[in-house]
RNA sequence: GCCCGGGUGGUGGAACGGCAGACACGGCCGCCUUAAAAGCGGCUGCCGCGAGGCAUGCGGGUUCGAGUCCCGCCCCGGGCACCA
C-alpha cells in the first residue's frame, strides 16, 4: 500500500488491519477470561457462579480433525464455523453450552513421516496440532478452554485401553441383548447353568481349556480368520478400509486374502441393535440408509439338505420357494466340499459339470486354481457368465425328497450365510443364468403375472408346484415353510447381516498398544487397570516390515516386537512374579475417535472415564414420556463430513452401546443428531500438456482461462496441493480479517451444500461489515453515530421482522439467509443520518455469532463493558410482526394482474371487492365464475 | 444393475403449494475525484421500441394457482454391487 493511498483511507475504516487488530485483542480477552468454559454440574469443571450453571444443557461437537502436517486450507474450517455461529447463539440464547474441540492424532502420515527422517511421531504429531490450535485461534472459534483433548495424549489413551479390557472382559447374552461382564459367564459356567461346548461339565475342563471357552465368547477377541492382508503397507486392514477393487484404501496397494491371527470385535452381535436404534436417531436419512446397507440385516431361514456325508445348511431369504430348489452350490472355499466329492463321476453327470476333467476332485481343485489366480477386478468383471463345477454329489431337498446336484462356484461367497446356497433359478436371477449354463431344470414356485415375459421373476404373486404352499402370498408361504421346516428339524428362521466382524489390530507403531500380554499357554491376558496405561515404548525402527506389494505370503512384523525389553516383561497379576510376553499389534486408529465425545464431559478424570453425573447431564436421555420409545440420548448436535457416514459411526455407536449395556454410560447412542457439512470445494486448471498451472494466478477472458498468456482448462474438484488451487484461512485472515472470512463462508450457501471457493466474492462480506462498522463508528473521527433518538415506526417494524427471521433461521442451521437478513437491514438503517441504539444493538447482538470480533467492539462502542457472550438474543415484539395493511396480488387465471392494499384485519368480503375493482380492465366485463381470497397471501380471479 | 441426493439468471444461492430470482459476486451507468481506488446511488433472467410474451433439466398430470405434489424420461454427484 502506498502513502497516499494510505492516507486516502478514513482512520477509522474497517480494513483488514483495524479487524486483524480487533481480533487479536478479543481473542486475548477470550482467553484471559475462560469465556467459552461450561460448567459441569459437578467435579473440578463445575462453576456454581457461572452465568450458565443450572440453565438448559446443549452440547454441540465436531468431527475432530486429524492434524495433518499441511495445516488447514478454507474447506476445512466450513462446519467449525457453522458450530460456533450455533453455539454463540444458543449460549445468548439461554443454553449451557459445552462446545469442546480435539484432535484425533494418532495415524499414518506422522508415522510415515517418522520412517523418512528419523523424527518420533510424537514431535511430528504435537507440532502438527500447535499450528492447527493456532488457525483455529485466529478464526476466533470459541472452545472450552479446558476440555481439549487429543488421542495421542497418554492420559487419553490410557481410557481407551480402559474401554478395550471393558470390551475384553465382556461378552453378549443373546437372550437378555445386551453385554454382560465376563465374570457372569464363568459364573454360568461353574453352575452348570450354561453347557460347555462338547458337554462336558466345567468342572472337568483344565484350566487352559475353560480359557480358551471363555476367551470364545469375549467382544474382544483373537481369531485365526482370512483378514485382508496388505504386503505393500506391511499390516491387515479392515473390510472397511479395502476398495471395492481390493487394494488398501491408503496407498493403494494390492490387498491378500489371508488367515492371520488378529484381534477382532464381536460387532456382529450388536447387528439389530445397530440397525434398530436408528429409528431414535435425528439423523440424515441417506446415512441411516447407508449404515442399513452396510449392516445388511435379511431375515429368511435356514435350511438342511441331507447328503451322504452330512447336511449342507444353506441362509436362504426365500424359504418359500424351497420346491423349486433344483441344484446346490457351494463357495469353493467351503469345509465340505472335499468331504463330499466321490471317486467318479457318477451316472448321468452332464458333459457341460465336469469342466472336462476326469475326477470330480480334478475338477474342482482345477476350479479352485483358475479362481485363486483371478484378480478382484477379474472376478467382478460385468461379463460374468458363471462359471462352477459339478462336485459329483447329491444333496436331497428336504420338502419333496429329490435328488439335486450340489455345485461349487465363485458366485456364492464363503463370507456371506453358510457360504452355501439352495439355488432357485425361477426366483433369482443369478440361479437362473448359472442353470442355462449348467442346463438345469427350473421350476417356477411362483406364479409371475399374466404378462410377465423375463426370466427369474421376484415379485409377488400366489405360490405353485409347492405342495402344501400353493395359493399362498410370499410372506405367508415363508412363515407355513418355516413352521414346517422348524417341526421337523430340519431348518429355523434366521437372520444374517453382511457386517463382519471389525478386524481391530494394526501392525503399526504409532497407535494405542493393546494392554494384554500372553503367558506360556499363549492365550491373551488382560492387564489389570491398575496397570494402565500401557505406553508406546522408544524404538528404533517405526516401520512395520513391508514387502514386496504382491508377495501374499508375506508374514506381518509389527514395530514394537522389535522393544524386547518392552515386549518380555516380568508382572505379578496376582500369582506372584511371572514372565508375560506383551501383545504387539497396536490398535487402528478409530479407537480413538470411538469415544471421544465421552472424554470432553470429564477430561481431566483420572479416577473414571467420565463421572456418571456429568455424563447423565450432558449426554443423558430425556423423558419422552412414552415407555416404548425411549430416548436415547447423546451428543445433541453432531456435524461433520459425510465420509463418515458408516465407519467412524457405526464403530462409535458399538462402543457406546457396550459402555451403556455395563453400566458406564446413561445414554445408548452417541450422536443424537448428525448434520453433515458440505464441502468447499476448488477450481484448478491444466495447460494443453495437461500440467496443472497455480490457481490463483489463471485470468479469466471472456469465459476463457488463460496462465501466463496461453489458454488452460478448468476443472472442478477437491483443494488441495496437487491441485494447486489451495488457499489458507491464514491468507483470508491476512487479507480480509477472520470476521469477514466466517461471514463469508457462512453466506456462501446452506451449510450442507457443497460449493466453489471463490476468494474474489470475500469482499462482498467486507463491505457488509463496514457497513455495519460505519453505522456505529464515524470513520474519520471515530466518534459514535449512535443516537438514543427512538427509531421510526417503519425502521423498528423491520427490526424485528429481522429478528424473528434470524431466529428461526438460527435456529434450523440456515445460517446464508440469517445473514442475508442482517444485510437486508443493514441496508435499510445505512440512509439514515444516525443510528437509532435501538436497532444498533440488536443489530450487533445478532451479527455476533458470525462476526463475534467486531461485534464484541461495537458492544464496547456502544457503552457496554466485558464480553456480548453472555448477552440476551434480541426477542421480536410480535405485536410489531403484524403489519397494518397487507398488499395483496391479485392473479386473473393464474396470471398477476394486479395489487390491491387493504387493512391487515380487512373482511374477506372486502378484499375480494377491492381486488376485483383492481382487475377490472382484465375482466372484460365477465362476471369471475370464482374467487378465492387467501387471507394474507393474495386473490384468485377465475374466469 | 440397485439405492440415495440434486438440476432455478453470467456465478454462489432465495422462495409455509400463493408476486420466481431475497442476499451476495460479477457486469453496466452515474455521483464524488485533477485522476484512480474506496465509498455512495441506479440498472442488471430472456425476447420485445412498447404493450406484452416466455422462463426453475425434458414430457405429461393434479390444482383457482406448481420450482415446490404425482407419473414417465434425461443429465450430474454419491453409496452399494453375484449378500442367497
Amino acid at each position: 500500500m502506498s502513502e497516499e493511498a494510505a492516507a486516502d483511507i478514513p482512520p477509522y475504516r474497517y480494513t483488514a488491519a483495524l479487524a486483524g487488530e480487533i481480533e487479536t485483542r478479543w481473542q486475548d480477552y477470550w482467553e484471559a477470561h475462560g469465556t467459552f468454559d461450561a460448567p459441569n454440574p459437578t467435579g473440578g469443571l463445575a462453576d456454581p457462579g457461572h452465568p450458565r450453571a443450572g440453565a438448559p444443557k446443549l452440547h454441540v461437537q465436531d468431527m475432530f480433525p486429524y492434524p495433518s502436517g499441511a495445516g488447514l486450507h478454507v474447506g476445512h474450517p466450513l462446519g467449525y464455523i457453522g458450530t460456533d455461529s450455533y453455539t454463540r447463539y444458543k449460549r445468548m440464547a439461554g443454553y449451557n453450552v459445552l462446545h469442546p474441540m480435539g484432535f484425533d492424532a494418532f495415524g499414518l502420515p506422522a508415522e510415515q513421516y517418522a520412517v523418512q527422517t528419523g523424527t518420533h511421531p510424537r514431535i511430528t504429531t504435537e507440532a502438527n496440532v500447535e499450528r492447527y490450535r493456532a488457525q483455529l485461534r485466529r478464526l476466533g472459534l470459541g472452545y472450552d478452554s479446558r476440555r481439549w483433548v487429543a488421542t495421542t495424549d497418554v492420559e487419553y489413551y490410557r481410557w481407551t485401553q480402559w474401554i478395550f479390557l471393558q470390551i475384553f472382559n465382556s461378552w453378549y447374552d443373546t437372550d437378555q441383548r445386551r453385554a454382560r461382564p465376563i465374570a457372569d459367564l464363568i459364573s454360568a459356567f461353574e453352575a452348570g447353568e450354561r453347557p460347555t461346548p462338547d458337554g462336558r461339565p466345567w468342572g472337568e475342563l483344565s484350566p487352559v481349556e475353560r480359557r480358551e471357552v471363555v476367551d470364545g465368547y469375549r467382544l474382544a477377541y483373537i481369531s485365526e480368520a482370512p483378514v485382508n492382508w496388505c504386503p505393500g503397507l506391511g499390516t491387515v486392514l479392515a473390510n472397511e478400509e479395502v476398495t471395492p477393487d481390493g487394494r488398501s484404501e491408503r496407498g493403494n496397494f494390492p490387498v491378500f486374502q489371508r488367515s492371520l491371527k488378529q484381534w477382532m470385535m464381536r460387532i456382529t452381535a450388536y447387528g439389530d441393535r445397530l440397525v434398530d436404534d436408528l429409528d431414535t436417531l435425528d439423523w440424515p436419512e441417506p446415512v441411516k440408509l447407508m449404515q442399513r446397507n452396510w449392516i445388511g440385516r435379511s431375515t429368511g431361514a435356514h435350511i438342511e439338505f441331507p447328503t451322504g456325508v452330512a447336511p449342507i445348511r444353506v441362509f436362504t431369504t426365500r424359504p418359500d420357494t424351497v420346491f423349486g430348489a433344483t441344484y446346490m452350490v457351494l463357495a469353493p472355499e467351503h469345509g465340505l466340499v472335499d468331504r463330499l466329492v466321490p471317486e467318479s463321476w457318477p451316472a448321468g453327470t452332464k458333459a457341460a459339470w465336469t469342466g472336462g476333467h476326469a475326477t470330480p476332485a480334478e475338477a474342482v481343485a482345477a476350479y479352485r486354481a483358475a479362481i485363486a489366480g483371478e484378480t478382484e477386478a477379474e472376478r467382478t468383471a460385468e461379463s460374468r457368465k458363471k462359471t462352477g463345477v459339478f462336485t459329483g454329489a447329491y444333496a436331497t431337498n428336504p420338502v419333496n425328497e429329490e435328488r439335486i446336484p450340489v455345485f461349487i462356484a465363485d458366485y456364492v461367497l464363503a463370507g456371506y450365510g453358510t457360504g452355501a446356497i439352495m439355488a432357485v433359478p425361477g426366483q433369482d436371477e443369478r440361479d437362473w443364468e448359472f442353470a442355462e449354463v449348467f442346463e438345469l431344470p427350473i421350476i417356477r414356485t411362483v406364479r409371475p403375472p399374466a404378462d410377465f415375459d423375463g426370466k427369474a421373476y421376484t415379485g409377488e404373486g400366489p405360490a405353485t408346484n409347492s405342495g402344501f404352499l400353493d395359493g399362498l402370498g410370499i410372506a405367508d408361504a415363508k412363515a407355513r415353510i418355516v413352521e414346517w421346516l422348524e417341526e421337523r428339524g430340519v431348518g429355523q428362521g434366521a437372520v444374517t447381516y453382511r457386517l463382519r466382524d471389525w478386524l481391530f489390530s494394526r501392525q503399526r507403531y504409532w497407535g494405542e498398544p493393546f494392554p494384554i500380554v500372553y503367558d506360556e499357554t499363549g492365550l491373551p491376558i488382560a492387564l489389570p487397570d491398575s496397570m494402565l496405561p500401557v505406553e508406546l515404548p522408544e524404538v528404533d525402527n517405526f516401520s512395520p516390515r513391508t514387502f514386496d506389494p504382491d508377495d501374499a505370503g508375506s508374514e506381518p512384523e509389527t514395530p514394537l516386537s522389535r522393544a524386547k525389553e518392552w515386549v518380555e516383561v516380568e508382572l505379578d497379576l496376582g500369582d506372584g512374579p511371572k514372565q508375560y510376553i506383551r501383545e504387539t499389534n497396536t490398535m487402528p486408529q478409530w479407537a480413538g475417535s470411538c469415544w471421544y465425545e465421552l472424554r470432553y464431559l470429564d477430561p481431566c478424570n483420572d479416577k473414571a472415564l467420565v463421572d456418571p453425573e456429568i455424563e447423565r447431564y450432558w449426554l443423558g436421555p430425556e423423558n419422552t414420556g412414552d415407555r416404548d420409545k425411549p430416548d436415547c440420548g447423546g451428543v445433541d448436535l453432531y456435524i461433520g463430513g459425510m465420509e463418515h457416514a458408516v465407519l467412524h459411526l457405526l464403530y462409535a455407536r458399538f462402543w457406546h452401546k457396550v459402555l451403556f449395556d455395563l453400566g458406564h454410560v446413561s445414554s445408548f447412542e452417541p450422536f443424537r443428531r448428525l448434520f453433515n457439512q458440505g464441502y468447499i470445494q476448488a477450481y484448478a486448471y491444466r495447460d494443453a500438456r495437461g500440467v496443472v498451472v497455480p490457481a490463483e494466478e489463471v485470468e479469466e477472458r471472456d469465459g476463457k482461462y488463460f496462465y501466463e498468456g496461453l489458454e488452460v482448462f478448468r476443472e472442478y474438484g477437491k483443494m488441495g496441493k496437487s491441485l494447486k488451487n489451495v488457499v489458507t484461512p491464514d491468507e483470508m485472515c491476512e487479507a480480509y480479517g477472520a470476521d469477514t472470512f466466517r461471514v463469508y463462508e457462512m453466506a456462501m450457501g446452506p451449510l450442507d451444500v457443497s460449493r466453489p471457493w471463490e476468494t474474489r466474492a470475500v469482499v462482498g462480506s467486507q463491505r457488509f461489515l463496514q457497513r455495519v462498522w460505519r453505522l456505529v463508528v464515524d470513520e474519520q473521527s471515530g466518534a459514535t453515530r449512535v443516537v438514543d433518538e427512538p427509531a421510526s415506526a417503519q425502521t423498528r417494524r423491520v427490526l424485528h421482522k429481522v429478528i424473528d427471521g434470524v431466529r428461526n433461521d438460527m435456529d434450523e442451521l440456515r445460517f446464508n439467509t440469517a445473514i442475508a437478513k442482517l444485510i437486508e437491514l443493514t441496508n435499510a438503517v445505512t440512509p439514515l443520518p444516525a443510528t437509532p441504539r435501538e436497532v444498533a444493538e440488536p443489530l450487533v447482538l445478532m451479527l455476533s455469532p458470525f462476526a463475534p470480533h467486531i461485534a464484541e467492539e461495537l458492544w464496547q462502542r456502544l457503552g457496554h463493558s466485558g464480553s456480548l457472550a453472555y448477552a440476551d438474543f434480541p426477542v421480536a415484539d410480535p405485536a410489531l410482526l403484524v403489519a397494518d395493511s397487507v398488499t395483496y396480488p391479485v392473479q386473473v387465471n393464474g396470471k398477476v394482474r394486479g395489487r390491491v392494499e387493504v387493512a391487515a384485519g380487512a373482511e374477506e368480503a372486502s378484499v375480494r371487492e377491492a381486488a376485483l375493482a383492481a382487475v377490472g380492465d382484465h375482466l372484460a366485463g365477465r362476471d369471475p365464475r370464482k374467487v378465492i381470497v387467501v387471507p394474507g397471501r393474495m386473490v384468485s380471479i377465475v374466469l
